[in-house]
DNA sequence: AATGAAAACGTTATGATATAACATTACGTC
DNA sequence: GACGTAATGTTATATCATAACGTTTTCATT
């Protein structure tokens, strides 16, 4: 466990994005933290920086939300990729050297050196698309 | 030209997105329209959103920012990737049948049906990472 | 143990992004 | 010209994120 080294606010902050199974806005971690003495954004924000530096947490653009890293040990940056699905807000973060190698191709084609990318695929999982179209 | 069916708000947010070199905020868009008369951010908002809708127009969610399209006809529903240089804001659009069959296929793998997807690769394009480094 | 630098923290205020809600106007169709 | 729909204008507010500043904690060095 990298957990050692967290202060006390990330250690909350993640464990409040670890008890969860879906994303979670900073401002409901907020609130979540509110009986542990957190009181203003500042507080979680510092925390979620300093989680998505470590690659123990985080952040879905398309949603403006976190998630703790599911890989016990996500090197801070490599290509992740999440499939998220927009019934019941699961979400999969995969890890696939194969498609980081086309990105990468994709990028030097316009020429573009990349240092970050953000994938975020969104649509309906199995169970959800079985359920939901019966409307 | 698919223009002929927008809307006075509609054309003219296209037409600011069309003669920026870079992606730009709903509300840089508000100030530039402020001569055409547009004041409040609804307005705006409701243009970009059929503007999404048609495909004329993106989000770059990482960015909070927009662009128009640089396909003179991107169908609204492919898979579109961007390459994004931190340096000067270039943005190109790139669209790829195999890497969008990649990307399909590793949400299946995850049991996931996709219905729109974020791809926006972050770094230096090759002017920019010439240029830059020497500080 | 004293000390000093760096990191973390708490707090207030504000900036930046986005939408709800409602009244009004434009416009095609009958 | 009456009607229904889409677009518009406007106010207010919700949501997301950070600047700035002072205090406290941590911890290596003395």
């Amino acid at each position: 466990m990298a957990d050692l080294k967290l202060t006390k606010n990330q250690t909350l902050v993640l464990s409040v994005l670890e008890e969860s199974s879906i994303p979670l806005s900073a401002y409901t971690i907020l609130e979540r933290l509110g009986e542990h003495g957190l009181r203003a954004p500042p507080q979680v924000y510092r925390a979620l920086d300093k989680l998505l530096d470590l690659g123990l947490a985080h952040k879905l653009a398309s949603m403006n939300s976190f998630l703790a890293c599911q890989h016990t040990q996500c090197g801070s940056h490599q290509v992740t990729s999440f499939a998220i699905c927009d019934g019941c807000e699961q979400v999969s973060e995969i890890i696939n050297t194969e498609f980081e190698r086309q990105l990468n191709s994709l990028a030097k084609d316009v020429g573009l050196q990349p240092t970050r990318s953000t994938i975020e695929i969104h649509g309906l999982c199995d169970q959800c698309s079985s359920s939901k179209p019966t409307t």
